[in-house]
DNA sequence: CCTAGGCTTGAGAGCGCTTCCATCGCGTAC
DNA sequence: GTACGCGATGGAAGCGCTCTCAAGCCTAGG
């Protein structure tokens, strides 16, 4: 086992060379390649390594990056959602060999976004904006950290963003209950506030409005959740539909129960759609027409937005918009024997 | 808008004192009343916000612990037990105002071990010790960074941790069902190589040997799955067993539907018993018997015992041993309706 | 009146690293 | 032979904070 090395110096005085160019040799300067062998070789040695808070004080990089996901950890285990969106940041992460810092709503937004600036001890942050009004990211987008969203607000134009065009997106569900001749369409939203829930209504009534059906009373709120789904169908149900685009697939899951309830057939009676592609979708008998949206992707395309920010400093912002897919089963096209249509 | 300041010196200039007398009253130190009235007076109007970088450099702590839990994100997110024991954590750290660092399996153990180590911007680390044989687990150990275990091995009497005795617990199940008249009492076990599992299987064997019922035969291996469980459940039908105890909730879900697809009643023909007491172990049909062990209680308290330990360096370490409780449902005493026994 | 002791405060020495700048040596061009 | 350019290296100045030490002041006791 060799000598415990705790500093720059020490390995320095070890390799026979400057401390400066011990830290060349590790941050990648130009050192000539005898050099960089001899250092290398007792670097590995030792085990050397570097001191983060040293490092950080002096470059002002610290290599470690913060998610903030202010909700209730409670909903959020439960949420594929989210955890889908937190696996996929931190595998980009891991691959990019940063450190991740994890904030949730533990506390209120105010503490964590000072808790946040407080340490200036992140590089950059990566945060969800799914509430139209959300005091901790406007927070963040006003400070000097680079600041990578999910989901955006109109307000976030300027800001770098990862998100999906729910409004075309839901446009194209309504679009494709409207072609399978389904007229009296209902849409259980998703938790009105929220960006997802407000844009998705709006690309359901533009779908709506084009080809000409009205809307009028087929439109109850939701919260993204299964139980509303249960509620907001029985509500639609006594107002007659013969179809329900719901916001998300735990509403769609919720609103299925309640059809079933009654005995009526999906999609038969009343066509069923969802929205994300969550897990179980596909395993829901029927299995569920929703639209897909790569919420693992999102989260890794975030982290690397975080990183293209941090390596163009003083660059643009990185808008990114990725791409849904509407999957169709037999919650809408019962002829089909499940999986998507050719 | 106050001039931004940004450093200690430039609001000690601000408030006529030292910069010493600035980290005094930051930090606590003896202060007068009346300079530290002044001086609180000009870190509110500012917002100063101390590098926590120089911070740590200077103190050599940073208020900030990391969070360890090495397994594929993807099973993680799913699992309830490691999502409520980190929710027990996030919640627990949040409290004490301290940052979290999140590492989970997404590189090797040995580079996960590697980037922690590395940094040396920690306080300390809470660790889940699942695995007989964990090098990563066995790196932090021995290594000068404060550790506290959640779950332990033979090995890790020396260690701090928290657990639950599960060789105990195991035991009190299975003389349950010994209690209830069953002896054909078959043990789908945990995932072999697990601490939990190994020791489940232990606590089992102790409660047959006791009264003098015989094992052989009556142990399968499973994997804490749904999957394991009805294949296992299906191998210990074809053995002839009149209840079964099973390593986790998960494996009970799959051997219950195994018992169904059999036409066989529960409790009648066969008595079924889990273990953690998860959420969806109450909504079985029937409602399953299992053994609870607080895992967000686990989460929490191992924030604790880390934060008891960085306090009292050099302390001894700090073992706690949470209590499990029996809870019996109908999947074990069919004439109780729900619930728990008076 | 002098001294001991307690409390508050400021000076200053690091903490371990990055990075600017000056220096050095060498090869090439004139 | 001199001048110049260039890559490699070391020296040293910080980065912003904590914390020890000593000085200064005041009170109380002898």
């Amino acid at each position: 086992m060799a000598f415990l090395v705790r500093t720059l110096d020490e390995l320095a005085a070890l390799s026979g060379v400057s401390r400066a160019t011990v830290s060349r040799v590790i941050n990648g300067g130009s050192v000539s390649e005898e050099t960089r062998a001899r250092v290398t070789e007792v670097l590995e040695r030792t085990k050397f390594r570097p001191n983060a808070a040293a490092r950080t004080l002096a470059s002002g990089r610290s290599g470690v990056v913060g998610v903030v996901m202010h909700l209730s950890p409670h909903l959020l285990f439960q949420d594929p959602y989210f955890t889908s969106l937190l696996q996929g940041l931190t595998d980009a992460l891991a691959h990019q060999a940063a450190g991740m810092m994890l904030w949730l709503g533990n506390r209120s937004k105010e503490e964590t976004l000072d808790q946040i600036l407080w340490m200036r001890l992140l590089d950059g942050v990566v945060v969800t904006a799914d509430h139209l009004d959300d005091p901790l990211v406007d927070g963040l987008l006003a400070s000097d950290l680079p600041t990578v969203l999910i989901g955006h607000r109109r307000a976030d134009r300027d800001a770098s963003y990862v998100d999906v065009d729910n409004v075309a997106a839901a446009d194209v569900i309504t679009t494709h209950l409207l072609d399978i001749g389904r007229r009296r369409i209902g849409h259980i939203t998703g938790r009105r506030g929220t960006v997802a829930g407000e844009d998705r209504i709006a690309g359901y009534l533009q779908a709506m409005a084009r080809s000409g059906v009205s809307a009028d009373d087929l439109i109850v709120d939701g919260a993204f959740t299964a139980a509303s789904g249960r509620e907001g169908a029985r509500e639609l149900l006594d107002r007659g539909v013969d179809a329900i685009f719901c916001g998300n697939d735990a509403t769609a899951e919720g609103a299925l129960e309640s059809i079933r309830a009654r005995n009526l057939s999906v999609p038969g009676d009343v066509a069923l759609a969802g929205f994300d592609d969550v897990g179980f979708a596909a395993r829901l008998d029927p299995p569920l027409t929703t639209m897909r949206q790569g919420v693992q992707e999102q989260g890794a395309e975030a982290a690397r937005a975080l990183f293209h920010l941090l390596r163009h400093r003083g660059g643009g912002p990185r808008r990114v918009i990725l791409p849904t897919e509407l999957v169709i089963r037999r919650s809408t096209v019962g002829e089909t024997k499940g999986g998507r249509p050719p």
